[in-house]
DNA sequence: TTAAAATGATAGTAAAGCTATCGTAAATAA
DNA sequence: TTATTTACGATAGCTTTACTATCATTTTAA
C-alpha cells in the first residue's frame, strides 16, 4: 500500500500552490536543497531559479519573497511533525511514554520520508534548527502572526503542553514548558555542532545525549509531589 | 564617585574601534536606536549614517559589514551583563539564592546604566532577545567561533554552569542548562510579547512569571534526591 | 609646525529584490 | 473543435543594498 502524505498549508502563504504544479514542487526541491547547502542569508530567488531550472519572475509567481518561502517550509516541518507525532503515540495509553517518544521525535534527526516525494525531511529538519526562529524573529511577526502563520507550531506546541498535563495537572507551565522542549530541542543540537562547549554533549555528540537531557529536565519538574 | 564602566571587546570585531573616537560611540548609540526601531533586518549602514550624521564610507572604516556590528553589540551585552552578574552576586554564599539572583537579572528589563554613556542598556536587552540568535546562527558560525566572537556568550555560559554545579554537584547537564536558561530568559519574553499562547504567561505579561517558570525549571531539577 | 590619521564628499560597481511586458505552449471550457 | 484562459519562459528594467575607491579637508599627535 502506498499513501501519498499531504500537508494542508496557509493559503496566505503563497501566490500559487506549490503543491499543485511540476514546478511548484522543484521550487520546493531545489530551496530546500539550497537554503541546506548555503544559508538562509545568501538564498536567493534567482540562485534558486538556475538551480530549478526556471526563472526569478516564475518564482516570484509562487512567493511574494523569500521569507514566505521560508514560513511556508518551517510550517510545512511542524505540520508534518505533528502528523508524526499523532501517528506514532497513537495507542500509547501512558503519558509519559507518550511524552518521552514525542522528545525523542522532536530531538532526533528524521528519516526521508518517501511519502512526501519532493520534500527531504532530513534536509529540512536541519533547515528548521538553523534558521527555524528566523521565521518569527522579524520586526513583522504580529502582522504574520495575524494571517495564522505561525498556526502549525502553536498547534504542534499546545499538542505537547496537553501531554505535559496528561503527566501531572497540576504543573503551572504547560505551554511554556513545551515551546522550551521544541526550542531546546533544536538549540542544544544547533550548539552541541556549533559551540559544543554550550552544552555537555561535546565529547560524542549523540542526540541521544540532548534526549537524556530534556527527560531529566521535564520528568524531574513534572514528577515533583 | 563615578566609575566609568568599560567592556573589552575582541579586536577582530572591528577595523577601528568604536570606543575611541566620538564617530565610534555615534555608531554604536545609533545602531542601538535603528536596529531597535527597525529590526536587524532593515538596518542597513546608509541608513545607519544618515542617522548618526556621517557618511557610509566612514562606518565602513569602523565595521566590516553589519552582522559583524551585531556580533559586536551582542558580545558587548554579554560582557555587561557577566559583569553585572559578578557585581550583583558577589558576597553571597547561597549558591541557590546567587543562581536565582542570575535568573532574575537575565530576565528582567535592565535599566539604563549611567556608566557607559552611548550604550543604552534597556534597548539593547530588546535587541538581544529579538536579534541574538542570528548572530550565531548563519553558515560561518564556524570561523566566527574560531576569532572568538562568542567567548562572552560562551564565558557567561560557563560561570551559570559552575553556580549550576554549586548548588548540586552531582547534577549532569549544568552547561546545557545553562544555555537553556539564558535562551528560555529571552525566548519566553519574546513569545510572551509576541505569541503569547506560546507561553503561560499571556495575560499578565509579566517577566516576574517567567522568572518563576526558570526557577521552577531549575531548581527541582537541582533539588532531586 | 608638520606629518599622520580620521573623516567627509563623491563616485562607482555588482548583486539583491523586486515589477512589468510579451510571446508561446499547454490546459480547459464552450 | 475552437476559443480562451492559464502558466511559463524570456527579457528588460528599476530601486536598494552592500560594498570599494579616490581625493580633499579637518583633526590630532609628534
Amino acid at each position: 500500500m502506498k499513501v501519498q502524505l499531504r500537508v494542508n498549508m496557509n493559503e496566505a502563504l503563497f501566490l500559487r500552490n506549490p503543491e499543485e504544479t511540476d514546478l511548484g514542487k522543484k521550487i520546493i526541491k531545489y530551496s530546500i536543497l539550497l537554503i541546506h547547502k548555503n544559508g538562509f542569508e545568501s538564498f536567493t530567488f534567482k540562485k534558486l531559479a538556475e538551480e530549478s531550472g526556471t526563472t526569478e519572475a516564475s518564482i516570484y509567481r509562487y512567493f511574494e519573497n523569500k521569507h514566505r518561502l521560508l514560513i511556508y517550509l518551517v510550517t510545512w516541518y511542524w505540520s508534518w511533525l505533528e502528523y508524526q507525532i499523532s501517528f506514532q503515540t497513537n495507542n500509547m495509553a501512558d503519558p509519559v511514554k507518550r511524552l518521552r517518544k514525542v522528545i525523542k521525535l522532536l530531538t532526533t534527526t528524521v528519516e526521508d520520508d518517501d511519502s512526501t516525494s519532493y520534500v527531504n525531511e532530513s534536509l529540512l529538519h536541519q533547515i528548521v534548527i538553523s534558521e527555524g526562529s528566523k521565521s518569527f524573529l522579524t520586526k513583522h511577526v504580529g502582522e504574520d502572526n495575524k494571517l495564522h502563520f505561525f498556526k502549525p507550531y502553536k498547534d504542534l506546541c499546545a499538542v505537547i503542553g496537553n501531554m505535559i498535563l496528561a503527566c501531572n495537572p497540576d504543573y503551572k507551565y504547560p505551554k511554556s514548558l513545551a515551546s522550551t522542549i521544541v526550542e531546546m530541542a533544536h538549540f542544544q543540537n544547533f550548539f552541541m555542532h556549533n559551540l559544543p562547549s554550550l552544552t555537555d554533549f561535546g565529547l560524542k555528540k549523540e542526540e541521544a545525549e540532548i534526549v537524556d537531557f530534556l527527560n531529566d529536565l521535564v520528568f524531574t519538574s513534572l514528577n515533583k509531589s
